[in-house]
DNA sequence: CATTAACTATGCTGTAAAACACAAAAATTT
DNA sequence: AAATTTTTGTGTTTTACAGCATAGTTAATG
């Protein structure tokens, strides 16, 4: 796909200010080097343990990060939203990929090819470091997911679950339904737990006025006990 | 603590191979804006939701880098050795730390005033660089501990504990024991149990033949199936 | 629109691991 | 060396959660 077709179909440097920092020759060198393709729902984008070839933006739509575990259980690192990077780690790390990404959504994915994207991270100083500052946050995020997920019971988990995807996704218009609209399976990989603990669960707080729920549609009712389930369990 | 003591005391740059990337006025300026300090056995290095003031390398000794969690269960998030640099994470991701670091055994620790190791990083590409694939390597193993501790039973995770102790610190003399010789309860909050459980799992793989144990030395007498339980539980 | 498949819901059962309780043994401190 | 604290070891009880079974409900597909 040519430079121009890709800035024709979206915006592509206004996406993510990380662009900014780029020479146009470096954005032009950047774009010479990548295609955009569109998944369907479900469709795996990448698998754990593939080497990587390319990393990657997300344009539309929405997409899982997860790890397969111990016995048909999988677990959802985070989820992405248009406008975040992914699939880079693996090549910086110089190995293969630790997680699989599949698509939530339909969803359109711009793909750098790996050298173009080592190459110039490797000469603009200032693009390798905000790469940096993306890693660090999502390492502080990872850590304190850990604890999460291993210390606090089912409540305290799904309700954190709950938080993050308002705070990735945001509500919609009504300023209360959560944006992302997840199967309870999801629901569950997210906040590791069985898909029948999920709803079990998730109906045990709209029965105490929690959250009320219209099929996938989560509506936050009362965020501050959400807030406090969450940090108590 | 001027530059010539660091260098008498230990050949600091050699110490790890990031600082070869440095310009000898990179490399003096570090070193003009570093102290050396050491802790005694426990003693906190930093704590949790402090800001962050230096980054660190550690020089002698072992600390243990841990998360307080729910109800005075701490989580060790990794054990570091000499060489190994801490506390940056939280500087680059312009945070205050989101974990503790304590000396495990009296330690030496080289600390780098964050203003100069951001300019430094800012300005010496490579340097930066390392620095990034640093962190994707941590954050390869944070996402893949995060589903060992949720998902493996307690057999697995001691195992898999053991096993990353002996890659970390190596064996004795006698190619068997563990050079790390930890409390149960360290051992415990690193594969994420209750004390008395490590306590209990570990006899029964003395039990079982796999280990032997005298006191805190650990020795792996069957390496095959500790892989084994660390891998299915 | 009928059939199949996928998802949601709820009850029941079993069990892994936490919680608690108490000794005994080491290690520290006085 | 006595006294206190910390660590280790083991048994018992409790419980949070997984696992399974089953049924209703919604969505996908021929």
């Amino acid at each position: 796909m040519s430079k121009k077709s890709t800035q024709t179909e979206f915006k592509l440097w206004e996406m993510n200010k990380v662009w900014d920092v780029l020479t146009d020759e470096q954005k032009a060198y950047i774009d010479e080097n990548a295609v955009v393709y569109t998944f369907k729902k479900n469709e795996i984008i990448h698998h754990e343990g593939d080497t990587p070839t390319h990393m990657m933006m997300l344009v539309r739509g929405k997409v899982r990060v997860y790890k397969e575990g111990v016995g048909n259980r999988s677990q959802i690192i985070r989820m992405l939203k248009p406008c975040d990077f992914f699939g880079y780690r693996a090549m910086i790390a110089d190995g293969t990929y630790n997680t699989s990404v599949s698509a939530f959504e339909e969803s359109v994915v711009y793909f750098v090819k790996k050298e173009a994207f080592l190459n110039v991270i490797q000469e603009n100083n200032r693009f390798c470091y905000l790469f940096m500052v993306e890693m660090a946050r999502d390492l502080g995020v990872a850590d304190t997911r850990s604890v999460n997920l291993t210390q606090k019971h089912i409540r305290g988990r799904l309700a954190e679950a709950l938080l993050s995807l308002k705070d990735n996704y945001g509500l919609d218009e009504d300023q209360a339904t959560l944006s992302m609209y997840m199967s309870r399976e999801d629901l569950a990989n997210l906040s590791n737990m069985t898909t029948s603990n999920a709803i079990r669960t998730l109906s045990q707080f709209a029965d105490e006025g929690v959250i009320s729920i219209d099929g996938r549609k989560i509506k936050l009712l009362d965020e501050e006990q959400l807030v406090r389930i969450s940090r108590m369990g």
